[in-house]
DNA sequence: GCTATTGTTCGATGGCTACCGTACATGAAT
DNA sequence: ATTCATGTACGGTAGCCATCGAACAATAGC
């Protein structure tokens, strides 16, 4: 039997503009959401697969302020962590901030 | 004879995304950003006229943030500093970022 | 059972920055 | 010239935060 289950992100009404734009205003953050708009399949990627220069404790933290925003969300899998961009539900909630935060810091 | 220089702001090139998503990242930047996208007439502000919490060396602080990351344009008439919003520069640099973010965060 | 692998948490640290008050510079107005 | 208004510069402070290493928890694999 796999364990697989969901963690909580933010509701989208509760998903403040400032915080997100607070998450998304750091370059490794910023090279995260990168990695995980561009990655192909179900777009979800292992926190282990994300290529960052930082350290495993540092990376935790970003993904945890980048998931407390509401910028991503989290499914877990044994010891393994999968981690998606909230593409659809940033996009209604905010339409357009996501793509042109990505072509900007292209 | 009236004195009227322009400051000199970052080449339209030279304007770094990610210091422009930092610059945006902060609520009181982001009152005086809103404050200049909907003003009327030239789309200037003089400094004092904008309505931010905070004192006039705070207020100082944040005009030359926003300069420094190329977001404003600034003049100067006799002790009065006129600033204004880059729209059409940012506009042509990273087309739909301005708007989104200030949609975002109404 | 033992041993990797994966990721979190904790404590500490250094740097950045928003903020204020005061002092200063400059030009306008009387 | 004096006074007022406008904005900057400086020094200091407090808080946030990105970073790391070390220790821990949990699962997978042998």
């Amino acid at each position: 039997m796999v364990t697989t289950s969901l963690t909580d992100a933010p509701d989208l009404a509760a998903i403040d503009g400032v915080t997100v734009l607070q998450a998304l205003s750091d370059p490794v953050r910023l090279e995260i959401v990168r990695q995980l708009a561009g990655c192909t399949g179900e777009g979800e990627l292992r926190c282990g697969q994300i290529e960052i220069p930082v350290t495993k404790s540092t990376a935790s933290h970003h993904f945890k302020t980048l998931h407390a925003a509401g910028v991503i969300a989290e499914r877990e899998a044994g010891t393994a962590k999968y981690i998606r961009l909230r593409r659809a539900e940033l996009e209604q909630r905010f339409p357009g901030l996501i793509d042109s935060v990505l072509r900007a810091t292209a």
